[in-house]
DNA sequence: CAATTTTAGTCAAACGCTTGACTAATTAAA
DNA sequence: TTTAATTAGTCAAGCGTTTGACTAAAATTG
């Protein structure tokens, strides 16, 4: 059996209240308690019952994250800097992921809910109006991570739109004329979305014209690169450079681009999106626009911890700037 | 204010015991209670508080991860299989990163027992001798995931020494008869360590040389292995294969040997390990020895599922094969 | 020195749920 | 028709804490 504070309050010969208040470090007991209470704690290794606290504190100083998918190295970073920051305010993470199902999330918050996290940070799907309900009717803290979302719920992000048309310009600013670009899924209404358009409209403000047989949609993956690369040297040589959507396409592109027979960056210059590892790995070593995931998590986390507190946010939704990562893979014309 | 059982059963008219019991399926009540009462229940919104519940069944039906980093890929993984079968069986994730931290890891149990979770889950650093005792003093029943624990413990891990040999074997039977070895760190008396003995092994039972000027030691990580490759080829040119105990010294391997204007694998082969994504990335793309990440999450969530109902496990020590991946980079001669 | 404040506690309720023991009424069996 | 068994509940204790209200003694103040 656990020790409890009763067993504690017995041998040192008072009630449990008290034993309560000292272990709380409230000063209400003779130096002499205290330390006997300490004392006899400490002998019969007693560890308080936080289920038991929980019940009557109502706060159970855990917070629950909502995540797509951990083997992902993006998410598994913006879960890795959240659960710093949990941590570093004593914390607990309870982590569920739902692979970007409405059901599962909607079956986690209500989950969470039952165990009374004090908060929860929502890193899943685009977040649809049902769990947007169930998350206020819950009454929950929450703050979204990395996801669009409309009005209400503080969130933070990196502005696609922005981030994109920034590598688009890059290239054009090496001289580029002839752009191309590998997307993610085109309808997501997420960062493929977004991230085409902010590749069209630095083509646009450049006075360059958008071809849309130029944009072929991948899924991120480094294979669909490869395909989406072929594609494009299918159906027009002139390019001089390629945005991908992401690294693992940037190099798929890469790879097809040497499989033609052509150099990277010589022949055509390829930028990719995240900053991932296998940037550094391709020959040539991949330019591209470093995400700050762990960042992302950092900041929800605190924005998350603010609203628990009960303070008001100077921002309800943060958007964290990228950065763009010079490597090998881009040619100056 | 939440929904309580008091709530449905005033607004019933029944005693809390009824809601309770009907509500957990038990069949103590009319067909017309129960309906009424579910009617209600659902009208309410009523959502059991856990909190409560767990503190009378003593089950909270949520396990505990100490892990030493989330933003390793490895790492990520085994927690993604690991969540995925916890979620199977309804349990719950709380998940702490210790960075291999024998201080972190110690807090961190005594957290978990404090939030009285069913079951831990250790994957961290090398289980010093002060976790092993305050396990098995709070006794929670605990698989060791991915590390080499002595006796007692459940626990299961890929068998370093036997796949490294196998690694090594490969290149011998490849026709290789000087190899060398990048490995990990040395002293940790983990995959570092017994990646060394297999390599040293399958040398010594084929009859091949050990140099110890051949083995250069990286820590895992890219760069690390494009400086122990210069070196191998400063102190020995005649090498024509080499063992990188990770895919990223792989990759650095690589990258090296053609900075040395050597190709690969025309007169270098490498072999990695780990089947990370960049091992598809680099040019050539790198052979390998896959890890079962997801796979070891999988096992070691079973198995603790196994000792927390009470079950008797049939094999306490569980050991998960490898594969070797043929990809380009290692050439038969 | 009486009045007040402080100190060092105690007592009991409460948090929301489960569960064993009990009861009254109904149904089935003998 | 009496007895036994089943059904549909109720009652109250208990899980391990916290916390507001209370009290008796000691210390401080005017």
């Amino acid at each position: 059996m656990a020790v409890t504070l009763k067993d504690i309050a017995e041998k040192v010969g008072v009630t449990e209240s008290t034993v309560s208040r000292v272990l709380n470090g409230i000063p209400k007991a003779s130096k002499e308690t205290r330390e006997e209470i300490f004392r006899v704690a400490a002998e019969l290794g007693y560890k308080p019952n936080q289920i038991a606290r929980s019940l009557v504190t109502k706060k159970t100083h855990t917070i629950g994250l909502i995540i797509s998918d951990l083997s992902n190295t993006y998410f598994a970073r913006v879960a890795s800097g959240i659960e710093k920051i949990a941590s570093k305010y004593d914390y607990s993470l309870i982590i569920s992921t739902t692979g970007g199902d409405e059901k599962e999330e909607l079956k986690y918050i209500n989950l969470l809910k039952e165990k009374q996290v004090d908060g929860i940070l929502f890193a899943s799907g685009r977040m649809p109006a049902s769990c947007k309900n169930l998350l206020k009717e819950t009454e929950i803290p929450t703050v979204v991570v990395a996801r669009e979302v409309e009005e209400d719920l503080p969130s933070v992000h990196i502005d696609n739109i922005k981030e994109s048309y920034n590598a688009v310009k890059y290239l054009i600013n090496s001289g580029h004329h002839n752009i191309a670009m590998i997307s993610g899924n085109k309808d997501d209404k997420e960062s493929g979305f977004y991230r085409i358009q902010g590749y069209k409209q630095a083509l646009k403000d450049n006075g360059l014209k958008i071809r849309d047989d130029l944009i072929v949609e991948g899924d991120f993956k480094l294979q669909s690169g490869i395909e989406a690369m072929e594609e494009i040297l299918k159906s027009d040589y002139s390019i001089t450079a390629v945005f991908a959507a992401s690294d693992q396409m940037g190099v798929g592109a890469i790879k097809a681009i040497k499989k033609a027979g052509l150099k990277v960056p010589d022949d055509i210059s390829v930028i990719g999106f995240d900053n991932n590892i296998i940037s550094l790995a391709s020959d040539p070593e991949l330019t591209t626009v470093s995400q700050p995931e762990e960042e992302l998590g950092w900041h929800s986390m605190e924005m998350l911890y603010q609203v628990m507190e009960g303070r008001d946010l100077k921002e309800r939704k943060i958007y964290l700037p990228c950065e763009i990562i010079e490597r090998e893979s881009v040619r100056n014309i």
